[in-house]
RNA sequence: GGCGGCGUAGCUCAGGGGCAGAGCAAGCGGCUCAUAAUCGCUGUGUCGGUGGUUCGAGUCCACCCGCCGCUACCA
């Protein structure tokens, strides 16, 4: 009996700042993979939200004369016009400072203390007045902050602690017996050699600053801001407050984050889980990171460019196609201007955009705009049976990419049919039928196929590229909107509708001329 | 230092014992429905180096060179 729905989560983001490319990167793939696993028939819940407590947060609040409350009100915003702006479709956005947040992260923190699984400790560290921060041993250079060149003071300070000693060799075992746990493969590598190392007790509260959730017995320490953060993927879906959708929900099918948080999600928070005896996240994905390169934005860092930017240009549906189709999902990768007009070029006005014109086009001419009758099996011919064949095969090899975690691998695949429909024109060449009152059917036969070549190219796309999709599909004449569609039910020919009449419209993906 | 990964066409990468591949870029040809688009054909490779195993090695082994990741309580 497996769960019905698939939940799927982004890390919530820290909002001290912006968001960038790094963060926008992340929050695409999930929504490409939800959206993918809707378009399915699968029921989704697909959670995003912010972090908001921690020091760096109130620094970053006093900095700008702001009470952290204030600063994480006024740039909330900031980011889910973003995500807006890029067609996510998350269904529930939590904030770590709601009240639906806080209450159930103290009722879990009790029931880990009244199970012994957290212990008052002292945390002795290296604490560099400067940076009022505490210093690892190994980030000191000969025994000095780096940073300031003082010489950090030995500080003791009492916290609480939870038992992550306990866990290691239950870790251990899920990562060996189940592969699926931690992906791609060298990222469970990385957590299983430095698990087996051992582990330390982990120091959950704080007492120098009041920022955060009060630990509920004991009011002078706030909970540490990643032990909160991390339990925003129950708290949102009824953990603490409805304990039958929790049960409903939970436990997530994939947490996808960056391979910087690798750690916190696949050691710390595992384990709080199973101090609770609560059921484990199915996979947690770790993606790479993305450098920057090229020459138009050689000054700019990742985090000074704002998705923004490229969204002007490119529109939602190429910044989603770019990062999704240029990186190899799980690797690092490099964004750059000029790769991306490449792709977007090459892929999205050349190929696919211009496919939808010139087919558009020749309906309109040909046919009078009008979707001609559905071809009879005896009408087909080899390059027909070509061309369908080349579309069953890409679907199936997508599901197989979608199933792997590999979108750019699905993009990939996607391609041959769209290449395939574009040669089938060449090969049919519909202007000589036209030419010619004899092949009338056969000019309707080709065209027929044609536009439903572009209807299940709709289907395919959606996910990754919803505006075009929409755009399309109601260029095709057809009625509703092609997310309410399941493509187990829809994706196979002869169901658009005859008689359906065809817009041309405006290019799908103008081409980007580049200067120079 | 330890553990792990990568190095294949001009570019981005796939392939993990049996005739070196894809896309893009480039060159040539075709077509005229289309967004200077599209279709077809064509390259070029010491598969990072050296040495091994094997009838046979991008592929397996050893060493070397060059990049890179991880090495936990800053989100």
């Amino acid at each position: 009996m497996s769960k019905e729905i698939f939940y799927v989560t982004t890390p919530i983001y820290y909002v001290n700042d912006v968001p960038h490319l790094g963060h926008a990167y992340t929050t695409v793939a999930t929504d490409f993979v939800a959206r993918y696993r809707r378009s399915q028939g699968r029921e989704v819940f697909f959670l995003t939200g912010t972090d908001e407590h921690g020091q760096k947060i109130l620094r970053t609040a006093e900095a700008a004369g702001l009470s952290p409350k204030e600063w994480t009100d006024q740039i909330v915003p900031r980011w889910t016009e973003v995500w807006a702006a890029l067609d996510i479709s998350n269904d529930d956005f939590i904030r770590t400072t709601e009240a639906r947040h806080e209450g159930p992260v103290q009722k879990f923190m009790q029931d880990l203390y009244d199970r012994g699984e957290i212990y008052l400790g002292r945390y002795e560290g290296l604490y560099c007045v400067g940076c009022e921060q505490f210093k690892q041993p190994d980030e000191l250079v000969d025994g000095r902050c780096p940073l300031h060149g003082t010489v950090p003071d030995a500080v003791e300070e009492e916290n609480y602690f939870f038992r992550l000693s306990n866990y290691a060799d239950r870790l251990i075992e899920l990562w060996e017996t189940v592969p699926s746990s931690v992906l791609p493969e060298t990222r469970r590598n990385e957590v299983l050699g430095k698990v087996r190392g051992g582990l330390d007790d982990l120091s959950i509260s704080r007492v120098s600053f009041d920022w955060g959730v009060p630990i509920p017995w004991d009011d002078k320490h706030v909970i540490y801001v990643w032990i909160d953060a991390l339990q925003n993927y129950i708290t949102a879906v009824g953990y603490g407050s409805d304990e039958a959708r929790f049960e409903r929900i939970w436990p997530a099918d994939i947490h996808f984050v960056g391979k910087d948080i690798l750690w916190f999600h696949t050691v710390i928070w595992p384990a709080m889980l199973m101090a609770l005896e609560l059921p484990l996240p199915k996979t947690v994905f770790a993606h790479g990171y993305l450098q920057v390169g090229g020459e138009k934005m050689s000054k700019s860092t990742l985090t000074g460019i704002s998705p923004h930017d490229l969204i002007d240009a490119f529109g939602s549906d190429g910044y989603r196609y770019y990062f999704m189709r240029d990186i190899s999902f799980g690797g690092d990768g490099d964004f750059s201007w000029e790769a991306m007009v490449a792709r977007y070029n090459s892929d999205l006005a050349n190929d696919f955009g211009n496919l939808a014109s010139r087919v558009l086009n020749m309906i309109s001419r040909y046919l009078d705009g009008s979707v001609p009758r559905v071809p009879e099996e005896a009408e087909m011919t080899l390059p027909e049976q070509s061309m369908i064949d080349v579309q069953q095969g890409t679907f199936a090899a997508i599901e197989k990419a979608m199933d792997d975690i590999a979108p750019h691998d699905a993009l990939k695949a996607a391609w041959a049919f769209v290449r395939r429909a574009n040669s089938y024109v060449e090969e049919v060449a519909p202007w000589k039928l036209a030419k010619d009152d004899a092949e009338r059917r056969r000019l309707e036969v080709v065209l027929y196929q044609l536009a439903d070549a572009l209807r299940l190219m709709s289907l395919m796309l959606f996910p990754i590229m919803p505006k075009a999709a929409e755009k399309l599909w109601s260029r095709l004449g057809l009625e509703g909107r092609v997310e309410d569609r399941i493509l187990p039910e829809e994706g196979r020919w002869g169901l658009l509708p005859e008689g359906n009449k065809v817009t041309i419209g405006d290019p799908l993906f103008p081409r980007i001329e580049t200067e120079a």
